[in-house]
DNA sequence: CCAAATTTGTAGCCAAAGCTACATTTCGCT
DNA sequence: AGCGAAATGTAGCTTTGGCTACAAATTTGG
């Protein structure tokens, strides 16, 4: 056998595991906009903004639910938790410090908005105090 | 219904579409470096290297036959077509310019290579050439 | 205020990527 | 050469995120 290096692995791992919570981190972020915006989020307009068909958004809202992330009764709007909210605001945050960064080093606002989109999941919080430090010191 | 900003959704759909060729992109790039460090890539170390069970590289692995990019016959090497060559040059070059970025703009040098492995597959053309644009003039 | 349109829910299917358990083949060593 | 260990293959299960089709509830307009 091959000895395997461990930082591979595990970065790996933390793909995967980005992956799996980049869904909910999406979902999450989108009834808070719309919240923000309608008073609040119906499973319609949610399906139509991630572009899916409505059933693949009511078992993602129900997964939520269960993590205690949302509520919401039948026929009703959805809406955040506490803890939804406050995991709304950190992923939003960050959102906006990953377009920034790829704004800085030069990448065309629209293609930082897509990009942004898929990379921000995968920025670690050391990564992203690193970002932030970087901007700081650019403004001045 | 609300209307909808394209360009929302478009992120979000290349985000998906990203995840998903994400998996093929590591495999061939790990099936390269097997390949150039032992003349041929062993299912059991691509199993070890990725950290999963050697049955699911058996699947990858048959999948990435299916795409033409790799050929293997039963209980020998797997080795990648010129095509998987060829792919796995373009993601490995994309890795290394991604790190660079990430340590240009302060990330602590482990921490940009465990991020850089989730980051990588979001990162359009458009992005990287611009990542590559700034690594330049910083380097003049 | 009722009928039609819209929205939401539910059932059931598929594909992908993971796993464990077990069978088979190949390799390494005496 | 042959035996035990290691590697690979295969079967089959689970979960997850998609989908379509259809049923039920709610909103809306005449």
């Amino acid at each position: 056998m091959t000895e395997t290096d461990p930082t591979q692995i595990k970065g790996f791992d933390r793909a995967r595991q980005a992956a799996a919570r980049a869904l909910t981190e999406d979902y999450v972020e989108m009834i808070s906009d719309l919240a923000a915006e309608f008073g609040e989020a119906r499973i319609t307009d949610l399906a139509a903004r991630l572009g899916v068909a409505h059933p693949t958004a009511t078992k993602a809202v129900a997964r939520l639910k269960r993590e205690g992330l949302a509520i919401s009764r039948p026929y009703r709007g959805v809406f955040l938790t506490e803890e939804g909210e406050a995991l709304a605001e950190t992923v939003r945050a960050r959102h906006r410090v990953v377009v920034a960064l790829l704004r800085a080093v030069g990448v065309p606002e629209e293609v930082a908005e897509l990009d942004a989109e898929g990379i921000e999941h995968h920025v670690s919080s050391r990564t992203l105090a690193a970002f932030e430090a970087y901007l700081n010191r650019k403004t001045d």
